[in-house]
Order: structure tokens, then C-alpha cells, then sequence
DNA sequence: GTCTATAGGCAGATAGAC
DNA sequence: GTCTATCTGCCTATAGAC
């Protein structure tokens, strides 16, 4: 990836319908029109639909790990870093240049995630990164979260954030399907009320 | 659907390849190929795709609220139920006749769900019908075992229902992505736990 | 970097013989 | 019910001019 302008709105133009239909389901094609030039021009910046796919997989990952940072960093305690992290996925379903409810969208990770057999081994291995290390990250914060006193839950933290985390991504794909974007912020707040401890609830 | 024996292998077929690569990546060569007939064949007994995919997610559905109804009926209470409803999501991952734990396969429902803004219209309709029965289902098993006193949780059960069914499908793509059927039982049985009533904890 | 042109393969679907 | 043959269209990818 070479971060020209052209191949930051393939990107662009991939990850949305990614998000939306997934990756086997848009074409070079779909991307030629809406970035405005030919599919030859597209395998010049992407040779294969993998080397796409990587790339696009690995982007979206280093945001997310940026927002994850920026959440250990400002915010006081777990139950905002969740909240946080909640609404990033929440944010990603619609965002900022679309019209905010419907947009069809889902998380990038959880719709490639979904395709896992079917994917580039590249991507594959992207795909299983982003997992690992959402998973991992969700664990860290339940665990200090537990330590300090703002959580409580029993069993493993692992366990407990790759719940956590399946919890999340599969509420996009429900809320999807009722085609109503409030099903996710229900289910979300649910969860998340259901690890405060006994006297925040 | 005729409930012939060539359409039902037809949609046997279908099925396995719907569970492991979803509805978009599975042609009528690839079943034609397993079930030994020629493509042209299965336009008989499915004129199209969509017929094909209505059938395999209505047949799908009629079997999994036939085990809920078999649950509801043999079950001594909510508890049992959900570990039952559970298992059966699990059992789908790796059905009687496939190696265990590689099989691959997800829930049917959730993986449609994941393609959901691809499908034919008849097909979305079917697969709506499906979450919703499923929500619905756990959310009365929840709402019932809160009043008898064997699960515990606060706020609404619809919530709590469409968090726990995410969790549940999304715990399958995550559990495949690690390739990994465990992460699928740890993720569950943590869930399950954080319903019950703190006198079973 | 972007273009035209094209290759080679697979998709879902149909006509009509048997 | 199953077959052969075929249609039309889409897919990823490449060659080579500009």
C-alpha cells in the first residue's frame, strides 16, 4: 500500500461495501465506478484482490488499535473503555459521511470473519490478527476492570471477553437483519450493565 | 420442496456448503458435483437460486424450533434449556456424520445473516423469521427462569435475549477463526454462568 | 498511472431430446 | 427426472499503448 490518494479511495470504496455486502461480494468493477477510473487502473495500485484485501483488513485494524489506545489513555476506568469500545463498532455502522441508522454496515472484521474460509490466506491471517488482538485488548480492561473494582463478573476474563466480543460483532448482524440499528445499543447496554458490580447496578 | 430424495441430498449438499462458506460461495457445479447429477438437474427440483435458498433456511428453521419445542417440553428448567440450546448450536458446527471439531460449519442462520443485504428477497424473509423466532424463544425461557428464580439478570429479557443469540452465533466465527472449536464452549459456558443466580455461583 | 482490449473461467439459467 | 448443449453476463487478471 502506497497511501497515493487514488489507492486510499479504493480503500475507501472497498471498506464500504465490505462492511456491507463482504469481500467476495463486491468486484473491481463495483470500485472502478465509484472511485471513476477503469479495473485495469485498480490492479495497478492492488495486483491481486488478496493484496486488496490485505491491505484493507490491516487499515481498519490500526484505527481500531489507535481508538483502543486513545481509550486506555483517556478514559478513567473499564466501564468507559467499554462503553467506548462499544461505540466504536457502534460508530463504524455509520460513519461520519452517511446517514447515521441505516447504512447497511457491519464491522469489517466481524463480516471478514464470517467469510473466514472462503478468504486469500493473506487475509486470513489479518482477519485472525484483528480478532486476536480485539479479544486480547477486551481481556486486559476486563481484567483491571475486575482488579479495581469496576466490573465484576466470575470465570475467566478470557472467556468473559471473547463472550464479550462475539456478543458485539453478532448484534450488528441481528440488528441488520430487523433492520433496526437500535437492536445493537440495546443488546450492547445490556451487556455491559451486566458487568457492573452489584452497587452501580 | 418435494421431499424427494434427490432434492433432499440436493439441499444436504447445500447445506454443508452453506454452513462453511455461506449462500454466495456455493454454485450449482459445487453441488451437482457431490450429489452426481448435472447442474441442469437441480434448475428441476430448485428453478433458482432463491428457491434453493428458501427451502435450505425454512428446513433449517423447522428443525431448530423442533429441538427449542423438545427442550421446552423435557427440560426441568431454564437452566437445562439454555445448556440445551447451546449444544444444539454446537452440534451444528460438527453433525453426526463429520469429523468433530474442524468441521468448519457455523450456524446456518447466523451465517445467512452475515450475507443478509446479498440474499434474494425470499431468502432475507426466511432468515428474519429465524432470528426472530430464536430471540424470541430465549427471551420467554429468560423472562420464565427469572421469575422462578433459577437465572438471574437485570433489565429487559428482549435485551438480554438478543445479546445472548449474538454471542452465541458470533462465538462461531470467532471460535473458527482461532480454528479452535473450544473458544466456542468456553465463551458459552461463561455466558451461561453469568445468568445464573448468584446462589449457583 | 491510466487507458483499451482481451483472455480464460465460472456463474445462474433455459431449450429441448430422451 | 436427467441429460447435452448453449446463452449471457460477470469475474480476476494481463498485455501493451499512451
Amino acid at each position: 500500500m502506497q497511501n497515493t490518494e487514488t489507492s486510499e479511495a479504493i480503500l475507501d470504496a472497498a471498506q464500504e461495501l465490505a462492511q456491507i455486502r463482504g469481500y467476495n461480494a463486491f468486484s473491481y468493477r463495483d470500485l472502478a465506478e465509484r472511485v471513476g477510473i477503469r479495473t485495469a487502473s485498480i490492479h495497478y495500485h492492488f495486483p491481486t484482490k488478496g493484496d486488496l484485501g490485505r491491505s484493507l483488513i490491516a487499515r481498519y485494524a490500526a484505527y481500531v488499535a489507535d481508538v483502543c489506545d486513545d481509550l486506555e489513555r483517556r478514559s478513567p476506568d473499564a466501564p468507559t473503555r467499554l462503553r467506548g469500545y462499544a461505540a466504536l463498532l457502534e460508530q463504524v455502522l455509520a460513519p461520519p459521511g452517511s446517514t447515521a441508522a441505516g447504512s447497511g454496515r457491519v464491522c469489517l472484521g466481524g463480516m471478514l470473519a464470517s467469510e473466514y474460509p472462503t478468504l486469500p490466506p493473506e487475509v486470513q491471517q489479518e482477519v485472525r490478527r484483528f480478532v486476536d488482538d480485539n479479544v486480547r485488548w477486551l481481556a486486559r480492561v476486563l481484567a483491571a476492570g475486575r482488579d479495581a473494582g469496576t466490573l465484576a463478573f466470575a470465570g475467566a476474563a478470557d472467556a468473559a471477553a471473547t463472550a464479550l466480543f462475539a456478543a458485539l460483532e453478532g448484534a450488528m448482524f441481528v440488528a441488520r437483519t430487523a433492520g433496526d440499528a437500535g437492536r445493537y445499543r440495546a443488546a450492547t447496554d445490556w451487556l455491559l450493565s451486566a458487568l457492573a458490580p452489584p452497587s452501580a447496578r
